[in-house]
DNA sequence: ATCATTCGATACGGTCCGTCTCGTCCATGA
DNA sequence: TCATGGACGAGACGGACCGTATCGAATGAT
């Protein structure tokens, strides 16, 4: 019994619960996919998260409410898209040996981000949503922050294994001492976010923690 | 002709726009504004931030909706009264000479107030508004963040000049280093707020800069 | 050629918005 | 004592979006 349910596979209950591509029938349009995102990010953009509607996105992406929900749950996972398909610049993570440089790269181009004109109002309305809507929440960070922020734990792993960090600190609690910052910034006082105030914070966090720099 | 419209001020024009307490009327209902901020925090519980409406606020508190229009300018501005009622206990500030200790109790008591089965939510949800809505933001940030911000600031300054902190340190920066995770747990990653993990923050932040302490 | 599937368009009932208008109640000042 | 005027509960109003359903036309694999 526990065997067929957790262990062995009864092949008989393998059905087919979608049954795909049984005959042929028009493919998704890669033009209106384009053209829904991007109206998304204009709108979002334009408006703020809140007053954006996905009828607007329809309606300036010349395209039928019906094929919005046909291929996105919400509104926060079509923007969720749209900014996957965008960020992907602003995060790049080198490892050229000094992770302290790294990380201040790479955290002074997450803050870029923040600041774009066009995508920091559709990020900050995304997390703003992931308040309210658990999927939302779950799935951002699945998509958006899990792998970024295991990135980082790499690095720093690799970097203690290397001896140029201190190997004694809870990486994962160095992760959130410098990126939290960021995000109180961001979400809460509003603050400037400037690459004097990373510098500051990879300074304050990092510095005691480097071996082998001066 | 341009003078009396931008320039010189004519008198004559100048009618008492607000006529007020020209006479007696009905006071303010108590009673009223005591249920509807009741009625908010049970129902933003209940289902959440952009769920609840304040419609719904009105119907359960046996109001109607004017009544809410009349002295609020949206949901947010229900919810912060009524968070500002319930939130004095829990950010208490005590100097008792020990920065460090007063800090982490303090930073105990929010994160108690975080994870506050009721307030938590309505919380969440308010700083979720002000992403879209600047008029919330700047509300917030005067009337919930900056006096506490304020107290923590001014406990840091008297424990430098006492000698019992390191003088060098930008404190605004220590600040940020101290809530920063606090929020960035809260709103992105969703990992548990815990009393070790303040433990682990304020060890991780002040115990570089703490002078003459074991 | 057939047929499943997409597309844009549009209609639908529903919820909530923010404003407005009633009639009632009540504190004040004449 | 009594008229005044503001706050109150109730509810109607047009409008915006929501999420779903249905339509005919277009598309592409079998």
């Amino acid at each position: 019994m526990m065997d067929e349910a957790r262990g062995g596979v009864n092949t008989d209950r393998l059905v087919c619960l979608k049954v795909v591509d049984v005959a042929g029938g028009a493919q998704r349009s890669e033009k209106a996919r384009q053209a829904i995102l991007a109206a998304a990010l204009e709108i979002t953009a334009e408006l703020g998260y809140e007053r954006a509607s996905i009828e607007a996105f329809a309606r300036r992406a010349g395209s039928s409410k019906q094929t919005i929900y046909r291929w996105w749950s919400s509104k926060a996972a079509v923007l969720q898209e749209a900014l996957e398909n965008e960020i992907r610049s602003s995060t790049g993570l080198r490892d050229t040996g000094d992770p302290v440089a790294d990380v201040r790269a790479q955290m002074t181009g997450v803050i870029g981000f923040f600041t774009d004109p066009r995508l920091g109002a559709v990020f900050r309305g995304l997390l703003a949503a992931a308040q309210s809507d658990p999927d939302v929440a779950e799935s951002a960070l699945r998509s958006l922050f899990g792998p970024r922020r295991r990135a980082v734990l790499e690095l720093l792993d690799r970097a203690a294994h290397a001896g140029r960090l201190s190997g004694t600190a809870d990486r994962d609690l160095v992760v959130d001492l410098l990126y939290g910052p960021l995000y109180y910034r961001l979400l809460v006082t509003r603050d400037p976010l400037t690459a004097e105030y990373v510098d500051q914070v990879v300074d304050a966090v990092l510095g005691p923690l480097a071996v082998g720099q001066r």
